[in-house]
DNA sequence: GTCTATATATTGATAGAC
DNA sequence: GTCTATCAATATATAGAC
């Protein structure tokens, strides 16, 4: 899907549907035989990233470790990689598509909605897997969105400075933090 | 400035100046008497924005309360009053350009990067008033940026669902943390 | 300085041949 | 299904009267 990554690389307003046909090496008539407009391309592409989840962001530093937390930090250092491989211009498809368009196409809010949820619920899967780890006071739904916050809020900032450090920063203090929270 | 309303409402390549213009009870060719491009106008907002950071953002939390930490969650209630109030649909403007705009137009990024550190100047000033209570390994200029991070995570999450509770959610955690790194 | 009028390009979208 | 051709609307921007 060329719409994805042209929707990624200059937002939904600024690609145009001559840019995705020109990527995907048809014409605009083409496009209408899938899409009946472009709204309807946002909310196939937002699909996409839904089903995207696993294989291409959580499988991978699953893997890498067998403790839970450090799964964690093995997601992030996966996003800053790709922030690296950047130079810091690209950061977060969904949290673009969440600034850019969220509140105006309703269906394409939920969909961005339902991205963050199960990012959050992959995330939990880890927290929950440390559970006895934590203080039994800790909402670990809520903390798993407090992860996300940090994410994506790190990740503007690395954009907006184009830098990475704001993002190693935001890292070291959830690093941090969970040092201070989980029992030694 | 018009134009600072509809970019925060409806974001940039959204708003046709045709929309400037009728919101500033003016026409298209007035506007090019006082910028040039429309990526001019964008910068002057901007640099509107730097000017708005202490009078309209800081100033009225900071008077509330005298200890500088409360003076930190009293700017996070002014954000969490602005999303209650637009049904958590508009955020922070400057996270706003700072995801749809940022790597396209150099000038402008660079505004948005001065914002950013602007802001985290502010929140820092509380920090080191602050100092003794903090361990004294914690670097509170990037403790500043991470402040910031929370912020822009919590709005982002807030608007991509549609409630206020993701933000409350990183308020707390904020809470949580200061309250495992402050001296009793 | 603000207006009217308009140039020029591009947009999302459609029609119909093949 | 993919193409060519094109529509109607709208975009940014300009020219020149007042």
């Amino acid at each position: 899907m060329a719409a994805m990554q042209l929707f990624y690389e200059h937002g939904f307003n600024a690609t145009t549907l001559n840019d995705v046909a020109r990527a995907a090496r048809a014409n605009t008539g083409s496009l209408y035989y899938f899409f009946k407009t472009k709204d309807d391309l946002l909310l196939a592409v937002l699909d996409n990233y839904v089903q995207l989840l696993w294989p291409a962001v959580m499988s991978a530093p699953f893997e890498q470790t067998e403790d839970p937390i450090e799964k964690i930090f093995a997601v992030f250092e996966r996003y800053r990689q790709g922030l690296i491989h950047t130079g810091c211009t690209r950061g977060c498809p969904i949290g673009n598509l969440a600034l850019e368009v969220g509140d105006a196409k309703p269906a394409a809010r939920e969909k961005i909605a339902l991205n963050f949820a199960n990012w959050c619920k992959a995330i939990q899967q880890c927290l929950d897997a440390a559970a006895p780890r934590f203080p039994p006071d800790i909402d670990r739904e809520k903390l798993s969105r407090f992860v996300l916050t940090i994410l994506e809020g790190g990740i503007m900032q690395a954009r907006g400075h184009r830098t990475i450090r704001p993002f190693e920063e935001a890292i070291e203090f959830l690093r941090d933090y969970f040092n201070r929270l989980l029992k030694k």
